[in-house]
DNA sequence: GACATAATTAGAATAGTTCTAATTATGTCT
DNA sequence: AGACATAATTAGAACTATTCTAATTATGTC
């Protein structure tokens, strides 16, 4: 788990980008990271809402969604977005799109084939300079998968 | 501009799919798609409820969300999402992906390069099948683009 | 032209998210 | 440690894109 009393997350802990110079690992923050890590199968706000209570239950609805988007802002997580259904956020943070099978409603990450990247099969304009991409499947997953 | 008095649409009509058929081609779905075809920068429903009334004043906003609906069910057009952002609407019916640039905001359809698709550089699980596939990229074009 | 069905309409309702203003916690400076 | 400035949390109201409801109107078929 990160930090461990409120202050500012060592910038010794692994994985952990410049970024978050600057962000309060407050008690309500690490906990919905926890939650996030504990099961990492893309809660919406309402659902880590729902996890945290179970440890934490004078958190406001409010304050996910404010934890939510600092961790996101500081890059510790990603928003994922299929259509306009509610946000769902993702600690995985290496580059790797999202498939929903449409039979269960899981979402799968899925990384890319070695040494490839999405801009390999666009035509790019010559100069393009990409900053945010995000790329959402649904589909149909065989049994065993 | 597509069919001629109101009945579905003729499948001689090129570039027409066969879901096509079943369409009831109304004056306020003639409208709606008339407009997105006269300017093809992805407006959202609200742009095009502002751009149908110009010609139709009498048009309501429930009824240009149920003819985006039934342009969009019928493949006539397609639902473009960026983020939660209001969905926007687009007629490019080829296969093509979508780059924000965040200088201008204005949103470019980008093609693949010959022969490639998006499930090349992907690590998709044999025997997965496709359904739907979104694909937006945000970023900066150069400035002849 | 009459009928069954589907589309349109205005307005209310919904859902996810953001905002507001008050309270509380945090980190810093001494 | 105590005082201060700043930032985070909270409850609830507000917002916005979209969908729903129920009544009216238009459409295509017989």
């Amino acid at each position: 788990m990160l930090g461990n009393d409120g202050e500012a997350l060592p910038t010794a802990a692994k994985e952990i980008p410049p970024e978050l110079q600057g962000l309060r690992m407050t008690k309500q923050r690490r906990e919905v990271y926890s939650v996030l890590l504990q099961n990492r199968d893309h809660p919406t706000a309402n659902e880590v809402f729902g996890r945290v209570q179970a440890d934490m239950p004078s958190i406001s609805l409010a304050t996910v969604y404010n934890c939510l988007d600092a961790l996101v802002d500081h890059g510790l997580i990603n928003r994922v977005n299929f259509d306009r259904e509610p946000s769902r956020f993702c600690v995985n943070l290496t580059p790797h799109v999202h498939f929903q099978d449409k039979k269960s409603g899981v979402i799968h990450d899925l990384s890319f084939k070695d040494g490839c990247q999405i801009t390999d099969v666009l035509d790019l304009p010559n100069g393009a300079e990409v900053s945010e991409l995000e790329l959402t499947i649904r589909g149909f997953l065989p049994k065993g998968s």
